[in-house]
DNA sequence: GCTAGCGTTGAACTGCGTTCATTTGAAAGG
DNA sequence: CCTTTCAAATGAACGCAGTTCAACGCTAGC
């Protein structure tokens, strides 16, 4: 019987998670809801919450497998970009934009999900994030070899976070959306005027 | 009796926004509740729909107020920066740095609020937005005589844009929140890197 | 079959933003 | 003054979320 139990919840997990990662690349993270849930998955609403803690934990299931197919686009770019280092840093961060343009609600519910304070982010949060910070920081190594591995973690970081900054507000339509080619340029600009420096 | 009525909406008006200004800083945007907010003003909770269409009417009030304070606080930087451009660049990107952490939970909430989707931005948030794009785009100016108008324009949102990554990314608390030093140190690199390197 | 006990269920609870029938009170007219 | 009138203020009620838990039903062991 635990197995028979065991089984059936971890169908359901799955059932539930990629209908939640359908509900919120198609309508976004405020559109899941636990009812619309059950009924999709044809089960109780009770039984979302024997196989998930809240509906947050759900959401960071599909954020995982979001951030992994993330990080399997940028790999897959770095692997057909030039050897030059600042080549592979442009389109490494244009592989970022072209993943958060074409899954917008996806990306944006990386970063829009309301963490309880003081709360540290979920392991594989930190591990993926590490294994884009590694994508970065290779080129970066061989840009810089002088500079101390401290050195470089914070050019690693300042870097993610000017092309994340510039998708961000780029693709924020509110502030009248930025056309996709410019965005492109500037994450271009920023990374070769920095990067080709030396 | 026209004027009575008019009178004592502009008094509620203030008073809200008071209150919710408040709140938000103390608790962020989340906090902001129809009922406490009546409570504390000391009416009822229609009252405040006499005075705003929801409560995101009310958030975006706080917000004008927020972004205008921000505004003042990186021309003040300015004011008191030398006159080398890309020193400038680094003063104001600090200057934003530190008003983020200063006012973590309103400076979120300038761009956590739900927009409807296809609204564009209200207009008092382009007019600040363009106020501060012009104090980047000065000393650029003088940096990159050479380069046309649209560029610059490009330029500048890259720069705010990157500035903005690193802040954020810096101060969320959930990767494993960034040294403010460190943070300060980031922007002084992507900037000088940027634009000293003519 | 029977029953003990565990997993499943969905009605009910809480808390939110928002609405609108009702009440209130201020101004105009007698 | 008192009465009438009507717009503005009120707060109980509504709809819709996430979450819970007493009751139900199924399964395994006898």
């Amino acid at each position: 019987m635990a197995r028979k139990t065991e089984a059936r919840r971890k169908e359901l997990r799955e059932a539930l998670i990629l209908i939640a990662e359908r509900t919120i690349a198609a309508e976004g993270l405020s559109a899941l809801r636990a009812r619309d849930l059950a009924k999709e998955a044809g089960c109780a609403v009770g039984a979302i919450y024997n196989v998930f803690g809240d509906l947050t934990d759900l959401a960071l299931a599909v954020n995982a497998r979001t951030f992994h197919r993330l990080g399997a686009d940028v790999a897959e770019a770095l692997a057909d970009a030039p050897t030059d280092p600042v080549e592979q840093l442009v389109v490494m961060g244009q592989a970022y934009h072209r993943f958060a343009a074409a899954n917008h609600n996806s990306w944006r519910a990386l970063f829009d999900i309301e963490r309880a304070p003081g709360e540290a982010a979920p392991d594989w949060y930190l591990a993926e994030m590490g294994r884009l910070f590694q994508y970065i920081s290779d080129p970066l190594a061989a840009l810089f070899p002088k500079h101390s591995a401290a050195d470089l973690t914070l050019l690693t970081r300042a870097l993610f976070s000017s092309v994340h900054g510039i998708v961000l507000l780029g693709l924020d339509e509110a502030s009248a959306g930025v056309p996709s080619d410019d965005i492109d340029r500037m994450i271009a600009l920023v990374l070769r005027q920095f990067a080709g420096s030396q």
